[in-house]
DNA sequence: TTGAAAGCGCTAACAG
DNA sequence: CTGTTAGCGCTTTCAA
């Protein structure tokens, strides 16, 4: 059943011509005859010929027409809008997007890292779960051209495209605070992040900003998956004191916070940080922004990289916006 | 800035061994002296040494530890979970994965399928948008294994891993008709799709069996995004003898439907295939399954292919089951 | 325990 | 318009 894929030395000896000539032919090059290329695409076709990538990209400097992308999970739809962005902006230059999963974990990243680096990608797109990035810069020395997506690491300067975290953080509880709300709580993610803590020191000055001291005690960080997310926000309404509005950092923890509150009447106002799929459905405020945009800038800076570019790093901003719905909107 | 990345020639030469040697280290082969490997390891640290994987693979047979995924759209909540099954099943073996996305186009899916094989992956993972399959039958013959996921070919006799597509529809349709439903409706995706053809035929199937020949007047396919699928619902719901109930067959087609029915007094019942995150907020009966276990499947399937299981095609269909909740509970 | 030589599939450089 | 040669970085084979 498994017939042997042809070599190209192979489709040159069935058709009775150079190795070089059938290279030409398959590479749409000039100066073939055009009966001879007929004969050699013919022949081509018969054995089911196709040209070996890797034996291309091998010689050709040892550079894969390949971007490696990390993050922390696939399936994560913020993650797998910036893999569409990334994927669609490098389509058309004819780079492919090899997509992985940290799963959140900074050893995990390094073998990642280590892995893409050894297949030799053009370049490097990565939301990075690690504070350490000095395997990265180390690997962008070495000629792997490196762009940070989201989060911004506080050791290297490199090119960086992240959220505008402290603006929509700020809108947020701007917005909250016109509505009467002074007992405004936030559930964060992992703080080792530094997009979690801009969010969490964005939200304290806005607070402070109005005169509420003691907003920390409303500060819920570490909900990195649904549970724990419901579980802070529970805790939050069920306290002392309960605030009467509540912020969520990301759409997962959006996602939690509707679980826990959703057969409760006591509910607070809500704005998460993230738009998905069903917000406008259930009505909830969010700050709202294109993941597809950053994996595109992201991917359009590393494509300049790539190009040779080698001026200064860029840091890219991406606007946020505040979509007020119900969940926000009586008064209180 | 730019130093060149080292080969193991370089690495060799400035540790006064030969090639043999250092690949040997870094490979961790035995019969290397402690001594010979610790000097070797550490010029090779000192220069940043990485093993050039596509010089590796180039050799080796060329076949590259790479598994090539098509699937309609990375972004969709569907797709990405079969991507992380797969993702997570290849880990282990030391696989990656090449995540590509056919937007749901037939020559976009061909030009994708070459693309993947010139890069000599190991195999391919397909949910095909394409009706003809005799390209990929060939790149078959010539040695890449396929497995086809959700949609089952009807052209080629492949390994696959579907669905329980009409076991599922007949069970949501069974279950609206103990509620005293009769009027039921049924919004589809593109009718070219296999799974979809399968749905609407059990679908029929379920109504015919309960004396309803005119079912097709409420059947209407070919919602292929939301604004569509809304506008087939509200088209339905607006019509003479409006459904008292709605199928929608899948979750971009349950997400159009809620918005179309979300400012709406007269909502019929509602079941959609496919689980999604608020479906429990939202109190949307589904037709729930694990998209991320039919990535699994479908790698684990493709892995015993990978090595050497030549055996008769295998079909594996995954099981769905019924999730009762608010939507489709008050009886009619 | 170490090394030398050959070759994977392709294309750039250089003839004819 | 067509062909020859050499070599990309690595590992396999064989020898020392």
């Amino acid at each position: 059943m498994s017939t042997e894929r042809p070599t190209l030395r192979a489709v040159a000896e069935r058709s009775g011509v150079s190795m070089k000539t059938v290279s030409r032919v398959v590479n749409g090059e000039r100066y073939v005859a055009a009966d001879t290329a007929a004969r050699v695409l013919t022949v081509a076709a018969e054995l089911g010929f196709r040209p070996n990538t890797l034996a291309r990209e091998f010689r050709a400097g040892a550079r894969s027409a390949t971007v490696g992308l990390v993050t922390g999970d696939v399936a994560n739809p913020f993650y797998s809008r910036i893999a569409r962005g990334a994927e669609r902006a490098l389509r058309e230059p004819g780079l492919s997007l090899l997509s992985t999963s940290n799963d959140e974990d900074a050893d995990r990243e390094r073998t990642l890292v280590a892995q893409l680096v050894e297949r030799r990608v053009s370049g490097l797109l990565v939301v990075s779960a690690d504070d350490d990035h000095s395997l990265i810069a180390r690997e962008r020395t070495l000629g792997t051209p490196v762009v940070f997506l989201d989060r911004a690491p506080a050791d290297v300067d490199a090119d960086t495209v992240v959220l505008d975290n402290a603006g929509g953080i700020r809108t947020a509880v701007e917005h909250l605070l016109e509505r009467g709300h002074r007992r405004i709580g936030l559930v964060g993610d992992l703080s080792r992040l530094s997009t979690h803590r801009e969010r969490v020191h964005a939200f304290g000055d806005a607070m402070r900003a109005v005169g509420v001291p003691d907003w920390q005690r409303w500060v819920r960080s570490d909900s990195h998956d649904l549970d724990e997310a419901s579980r802070a926000v529970r805790d939050l309404v069920d306290g002392q004191e309960a605030p009467t509005a509540i912020v969520t950092t990301n759409n997962r923890i959006t996602t939690g916070a509707l679980r826990a509150l959703v057969d409760r009447t006591d509910r607070p106002a809500l704005v998460g940080f993230d738009d998905f799929d069903l917000a406008d459905v259930l009505g909830i405020t969010v700050i709202a922004h294109e993941p597809d945009a950053m994996g595109r800038v992201g991917a359009e800076e590393l494509l300049a990289r790539i190009a040779g570019d080698d001026g200064p790093p860029r840091h890219h901003v991406q606007p946020v916006r505040l979509v007020v719905r119900a969940s926000s909107s009586t008064a209180r």
